[in-house]
Order: structure tokens, then C-alpha cells, then sequence
DNA sequence: GCGACAG
DNA sequence: ATCTTGTCGC
């Protein structure tokens, strides 16, 4: 199901950076998803296939997490820039995909179409679990545009050569921006504004900082109730 | 050859 | 991803 190689990955990813799409558009009460994976701490370095790791998905609607799921797992190699899916997917895969609700959306922590191949891990885990994806990251992997005013809401493109990829997006006034990627079945528009609509509080949208906050959580022995809890808290 | 390089 | 250290703001 996942590639285990550099030649199996870059494979999928040419096909699936040429791969056309139904543009999904938010509609209605739309629900929105979140995953996250961590690994263990105090471990530097790009890491190792079979790293032990702990990925969390979870499904909000308005203000509220209606669903989440938290596996554990192994990392399927090391981390190498436009390999991350070599050592994440399979670990976001399973997560998202023992949700009991699926959203309508997800968000993931990786580029989309700012990828050499144009098919960073955002857009490769939106095309197998047929659902529409967005990534958000710190940081762009090849593109290159100066950063977005202060003010919250501002925008500034990211660029591969003159085709624009992504986004620089201001979540915080006079904070370091997030950027937003395209990814499967969005346009650069959709990701913009739901980095924007999702997040009221942090830099990061709620879904993922909620996946995030759980699947740290988890890492740190700290039981699912109590983690529950914490979850309620932190959106009251 | 050297530096850069999502997480 | 993860660590460090310090700083600012509520």
C-alpha cells in the first residue's frame, strides 16, 4: 500500500503531480480533519526506519472535535526532504483512516504542490484516502516569496519558478506566518482561507494543533480520557 | 564541489 | 520531527 523505496515514492509522485481533479469546494456544515505525527524526543538527526512513532487524527465541526483516533507505530525510514511520505504516511494513513467519521477535509503537516514533483505528502495522503487535503507547514520546501505583511489575514505568494504553489499566511499579528498549500482536490484559495478560518487562537489551525496536542500526549503515557478532557478544556 | 533541504 | 535559550505578553 505505501512505498518503501525512493524509486516506489517517486514513482507515485510523478504520476500523482500530473494527476487531474474534481475541485472540492466548502459547503454547508462542512467537517474538517487534522492529523499529526511525532517521534520520540531527545533524538536528533533525520532518525531511522522503525522509529517508534504516534499519529493522531481528528475530525472537528464549528468549535468542537467530534471524533479523533491516535495509532502507534514505526517510522518507515528517515526523514529526507521530498521523501517525507517514506517515513510518515503510513503512520498519518492509518490514523486518519481508523476514524470512525471521515472529514470532509484534512489537513496535514506537509507541502502539496510546493514539491519538486509537485506531489508533496499532503496531496500523496489526500489521493489514496479519497479525501480532499490542504498542508500546512513552518517552512517551504523549494518554493521561494517574500513574507506577508504583519496584520493577521495578510497573504503573500510562494513560487516555483513563476507558477505560484503556496502561500505565506499571517494567522497571528506580528508572529512568524504558517504557509498554505494546495493539495488534493484544493486550489491554493480553499487552503488560504481554511488556515484562516481554522485558526483563532495559535499560529497553527485547531486541527492540527489538536492532532498535535494528542498525539504528544499519547507519547508522554498520558491516558485517552485525560487527553479527552484536555481537548473539551482547551476549546471552552 | 558546496549549501540547502516539508517533517 | 526534536532540542536550546531567552524574551515578550497575558
Amino acid at each position: 500500500m505505501w512505498p518503501e523505496t525512493k524509486q516506489e515514492l517517486v514513482a507515485i509522485q510523478n504520476r500523482l503531480g500530473r494527476a487531474a481533479f474534481t475541485e472540492w469546494l466548502p459547503a454547508g456544515e462542512y467537517t474538517i480533519g487534522g492529523c499529526f505525527v511525532c517521534f520520540e524526543r531527545f533524538k536528533s538527526g533525520t532518525g531511522d526506519k522503525g522509529d517508534p512513532g504516534w499519529a493522531a487524527a481528528v475530525v472537528m465541526r464549528e468549535n468542537a472535535v467530534i471524533d479523533y483516533r491516535i495509532v502507534r507505530g514505526q517510522a518507515g525510514g528517515p526523514y529526507q526532504p521530498g521523501l517525507l511520505a517514506l517515513r510518515e504516511a503510513r503512520l498519518l494513513f492509518d490514523a486518519v483512516s481508523g476514524l470512525a467519521r471521515t472529514p470532509d477535509v484534512l489537513m496535514v503537516n506537509a507541502t502539496g504542490r510546493d514539491h519538486p514533483r509537485r506531489a508533496g505528502m499532503a496531496l500523496h495522503i489526500g489521493a489514496v484516502l479519497d479525501i480532499p487535503t490542504i498542508g500546512v507547514t513552518r517552512r517551504p520546501l523549494v518554493a521561494l516569496g517574500e513574507q506577508p505583511g504583519m496584520q493577521r489575514g495578510t497573504t503573500a505568494p510562494l513560487r516555483i519558478k513563476d507558477e505560484v504553489v503556496a502561500a505565506w499566511v499571517r494567522t497571528r499579528a506580528n508572529a512568524h506566518p504558517v504557509i498554505a498549500h494546495p493539495a488534493w482536490r484544493t486550489s491554493l484559495d480553499t487552503a488560504v482561507n481554511l488556515v484562516l478560518t481554522w485558526s483563532w487562537d495559535s499560529l497553527t489551525p485547531e486541527p492540527l494543533r489538536m492532532a498535535r496536542m494528542l498525539a504528544r500526549k499519547t507519547r508522554a503515557g498520558i491516558d485517552l480520557n485525560q487527553a479527552s478532557y484536555a481537548i473539551l478544556n482547551n476549546l471552552d
